[in-house]
DNA sequence: CACCAGGCAAGTA
DNA sequence: TACTTGCATGGT
């Protein structure tokens, strides 16, 4: 008898197994909001060479990414597919951070607005959807929402959480009203689910052996 | 060859 | 509201 949740409960399994992951994996607040776009749909591994390109040409920071015209900045991120939608999200964020923080500097985003408000305007960006949002707020910016993602909705509905194709503020609603509003937790959890996803829960034949979660699936009788 | 990968916007009914 | 489609590379 613990009084602790599943959700608690499901973290404690994952980090025992996988340990605390440290994300994003990225090295500044400005790279993981490119990182963040990036992965849109796509292999982090494709984004890491598109991540490395931009690096090596020095352009992983507000003013260069400003300057670059959006056709070379496509040529750059190739690698990640949707090269020209994706150049075109990173100009507009960059038009957002101009219009919106103070000064338009990158860092002062954080101090404009607090949680929801902030994420609102964030979802006003051509581009910028709810994970990715998400994404750049607790990856970036250090403040507690969760992400949802495929890995999310697949595995928490195997498990008997809800129906998969539920929306993202269903299953985000689910994450915040059943964890403390922690920042840390938050950011851990969803790193735990994705490394949780990639090594045992694929999409085609889930299959799971020696799943961390092998013993929450038996509980609740449904799969993996 | 088919299918998938840390989505999103725009169009249709 | 609830589907459908375009966007695109690289790995399995």
């Amino acid at each position: 008898m613990s009084l602790k949740n599943d959700f608690l409960v499901i973290y404690d399994s994952l980090k025992e197994c996988f340990g605390y992951q440290n994300w994003w994996p990225g090295d500044t607040p400005f790279e993981i909001v490119i990182g963040a776009i990036l992965t849109q749909n796509t292999s982090w591994k494709n984004v890491e060479k598109a991540i490395i390109r931009l690096k090596e040409n020095n352009l992983l920071n507000y003013k260069s990414i400003k300057a670059i015209e959006e056709k070379e900045l496509a040529v750059l991120i190739t690698s990640s597919g949707y090269y020209n939608q994706k150049a075109k999200k990173i100009k507009n964020f960059i038009a957002f951070v101009d219009s919106y923080a103070e000064e338009g500097i990158f860092e002062n985003l954080w101090g404009k607005d607090k949680l929801p408000r902030l994420r609102e305007n964030l979802l006003t960006i051509k581009g910028i959807g709810p994970e990715t949002a998400d994404s750049i707020l607790l990856y970036a910016g250090n403040l507690p929402t969760f992400v949802i993602d495929t890995y999310t909705k697949r595995i928490f509905s195997r498990l008997g959480f809800g129906d998969a194709n539920e929306s993202y503020d269903f299953w985000q609603k689910k994450f915040l009203k059943n964890l403390p509003s922690d920042t840390l937790l938050f950011n851990d959890y969803h790193a735990q689910i994705v490394v949780l996803a990639k090594e045992f829960c694929k999409k085609q034949k889930p299959s799971c052996p020696q799943c961390p979660l092998e013993n929450i699936c038996k509980y609740k009788a449904n799969l993996l």
